[in-house]
DNA sequence: TTATAATATGCAACATTTTGCATATAGATC
DNA sequence: GATCTATATGCAAAATGTTGCATATTATAA
């Protein structure tokens, strides 16, 4: 359900097409919710005909035509309902495959974790950048923003130290668990090393 | 595919009943992975199928019989194989329906929005507390734990500092959003406050 | 000149999760 | 005696999300 009133979220400053949704879902609002390009299509021809949304289609040079979807008055109205209505919106759960991972730590897997964890260290280094380049560039002083803007502010605050919160927890994690992994003595399961 | 493996997880240290599970995935290991009943149960009968686990009935004095599923040799090596596959175990993303919202912050909306994240923060502050037990319990000292029980204190610091960061964050964001709070000299959405 | 990449859209099948309902026992409460 | 709560299990349908495939245009690279 949230991934309908994201993409009306996407829509109310910018005109999109499905194409610039799903790329936009890869930055910016998709820190927070990720869709990909088929769900994105199949939810705009349904929101089309709910006419929450309306689409035109454009012909460009060089490239396929393209739909640009606009927000009507209904797709507003609905989705300034939907903000305020309670029901289940739970505490963010973590839902995370490699927590699961680390309750069956063993000899056997403890270079393999070590490999994943410094993965996504990187990766969330990347993101990192990226947030904070947003931030540096468009938010820089908070108090004087537009209310709706302060809002995408505090989401976006929210991801950075998120992110932060997670880049320590992963080099405490790296620094136990190196002090695990098979040393140079035990070849036994050095093949994990480099899997 | 990972609750799955979750369930067997939570098999390695106790038999347990699908309403057992069904109560530890409010816990300990709930905190990264959470499920219903249905789930759980529909799943078991699976995993039994497969050979994968084991379950006996039991006869309980005063309470319905119980079925006690418990490890087997199969899905101890399916879970020990699960745990060195890659494929897609991505990063952790946040799919937080109250960021969406908050992308669309209004004077109409802010003492709903603040509201919410209040609960938040007094939900997170008990899951806290939870955590912190369990940590001050079983996990004091952490570099002479068995290398499994590493792994589930690795988790633990996992769920507690992100927790911690998200306190944080809420107290940040309140602070912002009551400077936003339509003040008694405006009642026009005074009602917002109360809803 | 064939192949690849980027743009642009979409269907169908499958997997997963959520929601609503259903059933049954027994102790505790009103 | 009736109702509520906790224990204990489960089906069926709906909603959501993922994966694999399909198509079409044009620029660029090999």
């Amino acid at each position: 359900m949230a991934l309908r009133y994201a993409i009306l979220t996407a829509l109310i400053e910018d005109d999109l097409s499905g194409y610039d949704l799903a790329r936009s879902f890869d930055k910016s609002l998709g820190f927070f919710w990720k869709a990909s390009h088929q769900q994105i299509y199949r939810e705009l021809k349904l929101l089309s005909e709910r006419g929450w949304i309306k689409g035109t289609a454009e012909a460009q040079k060089g490239k396929p035509d393209r739909i640009v979807y606009a927000l009507t008055d209904e797709g507003r109205g609905a989705l300034d309902e939907w903000v305020l209505q309670k029901d289940r919106m739970r505490l963010q759960e973590t839902r995370d495959e490699l927590f699961i991972k680390l309750y069956n730590l063993s000899e056997s897997n403890v270079g393999y974790l070590h490999a994943r964890i410094s993965e996504r260290r990187e990766e969330m280094m990347r993101r990192l950048f990226l947030y904070e380049r947003i931030r540096r560039n468009h938010y820089a002083d908070p108090d004087s923003l537009p209310l709706r803007r302060k809002g995408v502010y505090l989401a976006l605050m929210g991801g950075i130290t998120q992110g932060e919160q997670y880049l320590t927890w992963c080099d405490d994690a790296l620094q136990m668990l190196a002090g695990e992994l098979p040393g140079t003595d035990r070849a036994a399961s050095a093949s994990a090393d480099t899997a």
